[in-house]
DNA sequence: AGCACGCCGACT
DNA sequence: GTCGGCGTGCTC
């Protein structure tokens, strides 16, 4: 045997992060890419082969039991990727490839064979003569003869079941891979604005990699650029990949591409659907059968063999940023998919996030911007509703309350924004002042009056109305702050006749009930919505034409450096809900801080400056996007060992490359019994980041104070929790 | 992450 | 006398 080829090296689905070598099978050479199954220690697991090493013949090897595939499962660029992804976030391989394959693939199940792409006349069948009874098989034999492959989208329904039939007779046979047909010809869309063309016209031309950042404000028609910067490429037979943050955004995005380009081009990929259906997806997307994804941030592993342009709207959302496992940014990833692609990728959004807007400064991407609403409706005006000596309901000053009033009265809609769900965000001792606090966090609990419940949002905590206070025995609990259910039961007394939507995540239980609601709230007039998060994020209501934001001071004091620039995309977004079709909107800000520059600046109504803004802060504090930041989060049951390793950690890192501070308590000291603190490390570029990590992370994983003590990296993380 | 081995409390 | 708690150590 080749001294080279002596064991083949395997990442196994674990995460460690380790190689394992294995002995040959005896089916011969293995590329790299292919699933294997490996026995590992005492059971078997799926591993992915990475390559050939030398290994010394004294140690013994365990032999890879089954080879799973034929052929690499994913092509080399997303070997590559997946490569790059786990290098750069620091963990470990087999994981990154187990968290980038569809749920079955992982498993080790075969690939199943992709669905019949079209049909064509076997070929004994084309030479003789035509001699098919009936009118029906006449038809579609007819059909057949005219072109070499006609594809399953181009049979009529009615000859079906003759196709079936034909095919289990032998005389028709069916092709899976996609023959490039006739040039397609879309239809065409509506008028673009001169900004919109000017921008697709741009893109069109694109060759290779290029990165752009499409600057939008709400209603400008970003989607509209996205499809026709798309459409020729899809006219060619290429394909494209349309990233969402969320899966409540896909379904309208998916309805749009599908009317436009064709029922059977396009489709959704999310984890709302069963492993079955996104495999069967993935599938016809790897054999080049569908040409449009759109998809949440898992998608971005989806291969596409003719791929040809990547967009990622609502770039700025932090949904793209994996929380748990896999650190991964989605958006991030994508440009880098891009360029081992190499083909041209779209970034867009309202508000992008501080750090595209500075790589655009930088001309590392190229900025496109729509400052026209397509529709010639006029931006929502919006204006500060200082609260101070207000009289408040439910956290609704009059002044609110009188425009919501008005608004109604003319029979338009209201939405009023709140990022608190249950009553009340806490509830405290009328005496002593003591907080419920949640037994395993540090975190007060919620009061959901509803299902009469106190709920911890960060752990699974739940328990009932405590009848005396912990802390003094006294029984005078009361509530304290406001929660969307409070805000709809005080509007309810106010309101009475008028319909009210609560839209959040305890008033939405399926994945179907969002799409519902907005139809409902579509088809009403007068209404009220009150909602979280969930309300602001892409959905039109064009009755609406006044915003409320309940809480706009929540992003002022958070100790999370990007809670500003959330707060300004928030608002943003949330304004963006105003005023769409013909009627003008407003959006009334709710604040105790009324002289705050960056609420003065964000009543302008503009994006930019406020960004600009703390931009100009990030840049004096050191802070992404100038210069890179990596936090090292440790916990444990007990303090001591988290503090205890966090400082064994400091003690090693390499010196002069980073900077490094803490050991600091986590701004959530206690999370579900854990204790929880973290080390912050900045560098300053990504590239000095990456060569001390390198450099240090194999030192302290084999710290002794590691032990009981569970530590992840987060490279560029975007919530500080 | 699993899974086993390994020493100390409340039960048939 | 056992069943089982989770500490710690390993996985080619």
């Amino acid at each position: 045997m080749n001294a080279e080829t002596n064991c083949v090296q395997v990442a196994v689905m674990v995460p460690l992060r380790r190689i394992f070598s294995y002995a040959p099978p005896p089916e011969g050479h293995l590329q790299p890419g292919i699933r294997v199954r490996v026995p590992f220690g005492k059971g078997k697991r799926v591993g992915i082969v990475l390559g050939y090493a030398n290994c010394p013949p004294d140690i013994t090897l365990k032999t890879i039991e089954q080879v799973l595939d034929v052929h690499p499962i994913l092509p080399v660029a997303l070997q590559q990727l997946i490569q790059f992804g786990a290098a750069y976030y620091h963990h470990p391989l087999g994981d990154a490839w187990a968290t980038a394959l569809p749920t079955l693939l992982r498993q080790g199940r075969p690939l199943p064979k992709p669905a019949p792409w079209g049909y064509r006349l076997s070929a004994t069948e084309a030479r003789t003569a035509p001699r098919q009874p009936g009118k029906l098989q006449q038809a579609l034999r007819e059909l057949l003869v005219t072109t070499s492959v006609v594809p399953e989208a181009e049979i009529p329904k009615e000859l079906r079941h003759i196709l079936r039939q034909a095919i289990r007779c032998g005389w028709i046979e069916t092709v899976t891979e996609v023959i490039p047909s006739k040039p397609v010809v879309l239809p065409s869309s509506h008028r673009l604005n001169a900004e919109q063309e000017s921008a697709v016209t741009q893109l069109r031309m694109a060759k290779g990699f290029k990165a752009w950042l499409l600057e939008g404000v709400t209603g400008s028609g970003k989607t509209e650029v996205y499809l026709e910067a798309i459409r020729p490429h899809l006219e060619s037979g290429a394909q494209a990949l349309i990233l969402v943050p969320e899966i409540g955004l896909t379904p309208q995005l998916v309805e749009r591409c599908q009317t436009r380009f064709g029922e059977h081009r396009v489709a959704a990929l999310h984890s709302a659907q069963g492993d079955g259906e996104r495999l069967r997806i993935w599938v016809a997307a790897a054999t080049g059968q569908l040409q449009v994804i759109v998809g949440t941030r898992s998608a971005l592993f989806v291969p596409l063999p003719r791929l040809a342009m990547i967009i990622v709207d609502e770039e700025h959302d932090p949904s793209f940023k994996q929380q748990n496992g896999w650190h991964y940014s989605a958006r991030d990833l994508a440009i880098q998919r891009a360029r081992l692609e190499n083909i041209p990728i779209v970034l867009g959004s309202a508000t992008p996030s501080l750090e595209s807007l500075y790589n655009a400064q930088k001309c590392r991407y190229r900025h496109l911007e729509l400052r026209q609403r397509a529709t010639s409706a006029d931006l929502p005006k919006m204006t500060i509703v200082p609260l101070r000596r207000e009289n408040l309901q439910g956290g609704i000053s009059s002044t609110l309350l009188t425009a919501c009033k008005e608004t109604l009265e003319a029979g338009n809609q209201v939405l009023l924004f709140l990022n608190r769900r249950g009553y009340a965000p806490a509830i405290l001792c009328h005496d002593c002042g003591h907080v419920v606090q949640c037994p395993r966090c540090s975190a007060p609990m919620t009061w959901h009056l509803q299902q009469e419940r106190l709920r911890c949002h960060h752990c699974s905590h739940e328990s009932h109305w405590p009848q005396v206070c912990p802390a003094c025995r006294s029984a005078a609990l009361i509530t304290a702050g406001q929660g969307t259910e409070q805000l709809e039961e005080v509007l309810r007394q106010r309101f009475p006749q008028i319909s009210i939507w609560r839209i959040d995540r305890d008033t939405l239980h399926d994945r179907d009930a969002l799409t519902t609601a907005v139809s409902d709230i579509r088809r009403n007039r007068a209404a009220i919505l009150v909602g979280t998060q969930m309300l602001a994020k892409g959905h039109h209501f064009p009755a609406v034409t006044l915003v409320g934001v309940i809480n706009t001071d929540q992003g002022l004091f958070s100790a999370d450096f990007r809670a500003p620039e959330r707060l300004l995309q928030t608002v943003l977004q949330v304004a963006g809900r105003a005023g769409r079709e013909e009627r003008p909107g407003r959006v009334l800000l709710q604040t105790h801080l009324p002289e705050h520059p960056l609420l003065q600046s964000l009543a302008q109504g503009d994006y930019r400056p406020p960004a600009q803004a703390l931009l100009d802060e990030r840049r004096a504090a050191g802070l992404p996007p100038f210069g890179s930041l990596t936090l090292l989060r440790a916990e444990a049951h007990q303090r001591w060992r988290v503090d205890k390793f966090l400082r064994a950690a400091c003690q090693c890192a390499p010196p002069a490359l980073v900077e490094i501070s803490g050991p600091t308590p986590s701004l959530m000291e206690r999370r579900a019994g854990f204790e929880r603190a973290e080390l912050w490390i900045q560098a300053p570029s990504r590239t000095q980041m990456q060569k001390a990590l390198k450099l240090w992370l194999p030192q302290f994983a084999e710290l002794h104070s590691a032990r009981n003590v569970r530590w992840t990296l987060d490279v560029d993380p975007l919530l500080i929790t």
